[in-house]
DNA sequence: GTATATTTGCAACAATGATGCAGATTATTT
DNA sequence: AAATAATCTGCATCATTGTTGCAAATATAC
């Protein structure tokens, strides 16, 4: 399991640290999407609060773990799937946040719809986050 | 012009203060979404930060703008169509993010498709986020 | 095992958001 | 139109969140 973590980073020639592995291990044993917030809770004083910052940075810009939009001036990250992990990003998936209990899943098997613009707009890339009751808060 | 924000203020039994009719004005004059940051700047010293935050806040609970999730710890705000005034919530549009000129832009002509989710998923809200280049920056 | 490159932790700082409360402003009542 | 009641604003203060520079520690390459 700590072996995946790690090969994982070295196939993205990053140095394989405590730190780093440790959270990206986290990543890997929850399926839903943390929060920085999230991520201090479950480390403690593992190490620094700036590591952190610096380390899911680090994680975004080798596309192991993307980010996904919220409406409350935090950030959600999640990991990406085997596709992306090679550098190409294309997480076209729809992800849901439950009112209930909050979490946010990546809803890997219903992909994002295709949605016509209005002439003059070029699409780059589309999010769908669905807020709603999940199927364990029923 | 300053009669049309002073009415939306009064529908929705708000006092009608110097602060809410400038920032409601602002909203009226720019048709994209703007950030606190944004909004800041605009009105410089006119009013304390604290009043802002407490205006914009005021503002979506009563449904007068909407919230636009990003992915760079911060809130983009959005007037609401008039559909949305009467305080029940409809904004079932799309959002527009430039990559070149960073302007959210409300696209209210393109409604969002609907998404079937796996069993057990109860739908809420969908909110559709896409980045990519706008018209005016072809 | 040593040298080089990278990463970490600390300290300090900047920016952002929240709260209590007195004074000011707005709405209501007569 | 004046007095009262209700609401809003600004200030001070604080908590939280994110950033940066640099020396010490750790990881990689040789």
């Amino acid at each position: 399991m700590n072996t995946d973590v790690k090969e994982i980073l070295k196939q993205n020639r990053l140095s394989v640290t405590d730190s780093r592995v440790k959270i990206l291990s986290l990543f890997m044993k929850k399926e839903n999407a943390l929060s920085h917030a999230d991520i201090e809770k479950s480390t403690g004083d593992l190490f620094d609060r700036v590591t952190l910052y610096r380390t899911l940075q680090t994680f975004v810009e080798n596309g192991i773990i993307h980010l996904i939009p919220t409406t409350d001036n935090s950030v959600k990250y999640a990991l990406c799937k085997d596709e992306c992990a090679k550098g190409h990003h294309h997480d076209d998936h729809v992800h849901f946040i439950c009112d209930a209990c909050n979490r946010t899943i990546c809803l890997d098997a219903v992909h994002v719809p295709s949605v016509k613009l209005p002439k003059g707009f070029r699409t780059h890339h589309v999010e769908v986050i669905i807020s709603g009751i999940c199927e364990s808060c029923q």
